[in-house]
RNA sequence: GGGUGUUUAGCUCAGUUCGGGAGAGCGAUGGCCUUACAAGCCAUAGGUCGUAGGUUCGAUCCCUACAACACCCA
């Protein structure tokens, strides 16, 4: 005998969910359990020095479900986590922490330096692990991986060597986006391009020939680099400009002479059609001297500083400076032909915040052509699917445009290239120096020195499925859950890391990384606006789990701005918006909150009041349990039961409800999967069932009947709370336990019991019909009593006429539900009814319900309530009939359509003629006052 | 400049391989503390489905053009 816990009055998520999630991890069950077919998701490894913002939290909550899903449905789940080094963000908070504390990165050493990042991670690293504990992620913390691990970096240095071995991965001068500040280069994605207010300045270059007063005119946004030219172009096909080609000017300052030469490239309606070339510091000039054989002059250093390329009086000038005084000195010189101000697209590091400056370095590359095709071939054949499938579009288009893939970074922080040079510059590629020396068969004393740089991290997270389960060794981890089943993600990382994998992937285990790609869209304010650090308008999920007050939330946004100006505006949004700040809403409102937004779109605008909305949804069915709780108290197990039509109309709904969240947990349709158990456990189980079974189990005599409804009650509770748990893991979870109990149930948590199945409910379309009669009826009743304002506590009377001996049967069968749910005294029922009684009637299921008037005030209202019903009613039986009097429409379109629209209009006719005796009744009645 | 997507009720969004005249939640309004739930119950109102053409018996849905917005690439 198990004392009776009483269900809290309403649903408190703080208490339980710490608590249960404790409990989870503690027993194991986030782990694979050996038995099942194998079901993987490798977590996209969040980046170490972040926390988990409402994207991740949205991302993890799909998987989430998924995962928890599949495990329920008797899959061997695997859901991979582990976090990402992210090399210059963390390099960047380390050296911050360092320069508080007065020590410079270059006093410290780079061995010092890198022990130093450890120990920072040990602290920080729990930050985001906390986060998805709250989140209520089912990941297998054992297999936590970094990828700066041991294991996981042998995976990445294997892949480097064998890919050089290949001949696929080389060593050149390059121009690359350089940040300045951190003296590194960056890939494209951690260069942001926005518009800003700059200038467009005309120089006048002039033409090298002797005797001649002719110049040609330039327009640039950056003056400075005009000393690094080395080309004049033109448009081949200019008529201003043919006659210069071949021919060179003088570029001023720098005192040089440099040829005018034609190219495609050049826009003949921009500026004035010349464009200076400076090919060691613009990306498009650099093609241009290639295609023409021009030397790349730089002119700026590794600091963004001048260099000694330029002019005595420009040099160690940094680029912003010497752009002043090229102007300055060019306009003295009158070779300045004008200045208009113009928005230019600065490139600018993500992180730094400086301006980019494209240099000519020496770095690594990956010749990644040739692992394009059988990336492009995976996807083509449906080996990796996308969903939405359109996304493939944008993986297809960056994938048949590459360029060279520049992987290394000049930072501390990451996989240390593994590249030894001897001291005449040779290179030496191997796993380690003692394999590089027996591999090239090196004297012992020769003097190595390894490649200072390292790896960029987008490089180790392309190896992310197959690195975290032990790659290069085939482990039989690796054979059971590689390839993964699906990857999670936003579409921002289709070039960056998705493409990436699946060419890297595709290259070295001759396996795809996933077979399914589900792209979800971008969480945007409640303005539409992209959610960012900047911009102040950013949710921390744990803020809308546990609730924060305004003027924390204030604090929160304002604090750690780039400019501090900006914070005025965003604590007057902030006020504004969140006037008494977040309510704490727990886990499972928010994660049935980003399960219900998660429809194909690309984008939602977040809206805090759908949160409060699932919020209550939770409060529902939690109250939904006390019902049934209370009411089963004296449930017997092995009684005999009988089951109404009722209780076979809500069996009947269950198994649809069952097959839809199949359906769409299995299409990525997280949106339906939440809507249709919104709409069942509302709409269904609590308006409906819960009501109609309190006459039985309140006041009927009827043991078995009881017995039936209760076993009902338990039956159906327990297969909500199992089709639920996926998204709501925990509410779930705490009800189900009481369920459990009383059915005896011998698994110890929801999560592990087994997801329901259709054919575990009987379908049965004869209950759904006399439902939907019982459900139409009682509507109509509450319909009329509504619009006349009848107070809910009187009791009315109702006449039913002109009904079937079915109806009749229907009639006896629910007689006192009907009157219980529409709060009738006395159903009169026949077709001989006193037609002097006045009321409104309305036809309902073929039969004409009256609710007679209660005093005669009823009898105007109800007059233009007539007047207007049946104006619509004759509108829309014009417009059938207008179709159907149209002979190439009962030509044309098919039998079933001309039928439902003959169907249709009979109806309306019938209801139109109902109505006018109506008037006339009521008309009658009036006159008789 | 090229590409993709979006435009449906006051707000946030659905609208399901094939076209048969539109739904939900929130909000609003009116009435109710009815013994699971006022975080609730009952009812009501609201839309020229961005604009203009075309295909069709019939278009929110298919086609074309345009507009606005968003994102990606250059």
């Amino acid at each position: 005998m198990t004392t009776n816990k009483q269900l809290a009055k309403s649903f408190a998520p703080k208490q339980i969910e710490t608590e249960l999630y404790q409990h989870w991890e503690s027993k194991g069950y986030f782990s694979p359990r050996a038995g099942g077919t194998p079901y993987s998701i490798a977590i996209p490894p969040p980046n170490i020095t972040g926390t988990l913002h409402l994207g991740h939290a949205f991302q993890q909550t799909l998987m989430d479900t998924l995962i928890r899903y599949k495990r329920m449905s008797g899959f061997d789940t695997l859901w991979q986590t582990g976090t990402d080094h992210a090399g210059i963000s963390t390099q960047m908070v380390v050296t911050e922490q360092l320069k508080q504390e007065g020590v410079s990165l270059h006093e410290l050493g780079r061995e010092k330096f890198v022990e130093r990042v450890w120990k920072w991670r040990e602290q920080s690293g729990g930050d985001i692990t906390y986060q998805m504990r709250r989140l209520g992620t089912s990941v297998d913390w054992q297999r936590e991986r970094f990828t700066m691990d041991e294991g996981f970096s042998t995976a990445v240095i294997e892949v480097f060597v064998r890919l050089y071995e290949e001949g696929l991965i080389y060593r050149g001068k390059r121009l690359v986006n350089w940040d300045p500040k951190f003296q590194t280069a960056l890939s494209d994605l951690e260069v942001l391009s926005e518009p800003e207010q700059g200038n467009l300045w005309s120089l006048q270059y002039p033409l090298a020939t002797e005797d001649s007063n002719e110049y040609v005119v330039v327009a640039t946004t950056r003056p400075e680099t005009m000393l690094g030219d080395t080309a004049v172009a033109v448009h081949p096909d200019d008529s201003r400009y043919k006659h210069l080609v071949g021919q060179y000017v003088s570029l001023p300052l720098a005192n040089r002479k440099i040829p005018v030469i034609a190219d495609h490239h050049v826009d003949p309606e921009f500026g004035t059609g010349c464009l200076k070339i400076t090919p060691a510091h613009d990306f498009d000039d650099y093609e241009i001297g290639l295609r023409h054989d021009l030397p790349a002059i730089t002119v700026i250093d590794f600091a963004g500083n001048m260099n000694d390329n330029v002019p005595a009086e420009f040099r160690g000038l940094d680029r912003f400076q010497a752009r002043d005084k090229v102007v300055s000195t060019l306009k003295s010189l009158d070779l300045l032909e004008g200045t208009e101000s113009y928005e230019v697209q600065i490139p600018r590091g993500e992180r730094s915040g400086v301006v980019v400056e494209p240099l000519l370095t020496d770095q690594w590359f990956v010749d990644i052509k040739k692992l394009a095709t059988p990336a492009i071939k995976a996807v083509e054949s449906e080996e990796v699917r996308f969903f939405p499938k359109r996304w493939e579009n944008v993986f297809f288009s960056w994938m048949h445009d590459l360029k060279d893939w520049c992987i290394s970074r000049q930072l501390w922080w990451g996989h240390r290239i593994p590249a030894w040079y001897d001291p005449d510059g040779n290179i030496y590629v191997g796993r380690n120096e003692s394999e590089v020396r027996n591999k090239y068969e090196l004297a012992n004393d020769l003097d190595l020195t390894q490649d200072p740089d390292v790896l960029e991290t987008w490089f180790s997270s392309a190896l992310w499925t197959f690195g975290t389960l032990g790659w290069p060794e085939i482990t039989d981890d690796f054979k059971r859950y590689h390839p993964t089943d699906v990857l999670v993600t936003g579409h921002d990382i289709i070039f960056f890391w998705v493409a990436r994998m699946i060419m890297l992937t595709k290259h070295f285990t001759n396996k795809v990384p996933f077979s399914h790609v589900y792209i979800t869209g971008l969480i945007r304010d409640a303005e539409g606006q992209k959610m960012s650090k900047t911009k102040g308008n950013g949710i921390d999920p744990l803020d809308l789990v546990d609730g924060i007050s305004l003027d924390e939330l204030v604090s929160k946004r304002t604090s750690n701005l780039p400019q501090a100006s900006i914070a005025k505006r965003i604590e007057k949004t902030t006020r504004r918006e969140y006037p008494k700040g977040i309510q704490a809403y727990g886990t499972d409102a928010l994660r049935f909150t980003l399960c219900a937004m998660a429809s194909p779109s690309s984008s939602y605008n977040f809206d805090i009041a759908r949160v409060e909305g699932y919020h209550y949804f939770c409060n529902k069915l939690w109250n939904s349990l006390r019902y049934v709780e209370t009411n089963t108290q004296d449930w017997n197990q092995n009684g005999e039961f009988t089951l109404s039509t009722i209780d076979k109309w809500i069996r009947s709904r269950l198994h649809r409800l069952v097959q839809a969240c199949h359906k769409h947990l299995n299409s990525y349709r997280f949106d339906l999967y939440a809507q249709a158990l919104y709409e069942f456990v509302w709409h269904e189980f609590c308006d409906w069932y819960l009501e109609l079974t309190k006459p039985t189990l309140y006041s009927s005599s009827d043991h078995e009947a009881c017995l039936g409804v209760q076993h009902v009650l338990l039956e159906c509770s327990d297969a909500i709370l199992r089709l639920a748990h996926p998204v709501i893991p925990y509410i779930t979870e705490s009800l189900w336990k009481t369920v459990a109990e009383k059915l005896e149930r011998s698994v110890d948590t929801v999560m592990l019991a087994e997801y329901p199945k259709a054919e575990d409910f009987a379908v049965d379309t004869q209950a759904e019909k006399c439902i939907d009669w019982l459900k139409e009826v009682i509507n109509t009743v509450r319909s009329i009593r509504g619009e006349r304002r009848i107070p809910p506590q009187t009791e009315v009377t109702v006449l039913l006429k002109n009904g079937t001996e079915e109806d009749q049967q229907l009639l006896d069968n629910f007689k006192p539900l009907l009157c219980k749910m529409a709060k009738i005294s006395t159903i009169q029922w026949g077709n001989n009814l006193d037609s002097t009684t006045y009321g409104s009637t309305q036809i309902v299921q073929g039969m004409e319900l009256t609710v007679p008037f209660l005093d005669n005030n009823e009898i105007t209202n109800e007059l233009s309530r007539l007047a207007k019903e049946s104006n619509r009613v004759r509108l829309e039986l014009e417009r059938v009939n207008g179709k159907l009097e149209n002979p190439n429409f009962i030509q044309r379109a098919p039998h079933s359509v001309v039928e439902a629209q003959q169907q249709k209009s009979r109806e309306l006719i019938t209801q139109l003629t109902s109505l006018e005796q109506q008037e006339q009744v009521v008309r009658a009645a009036l006159e008789e006052i």
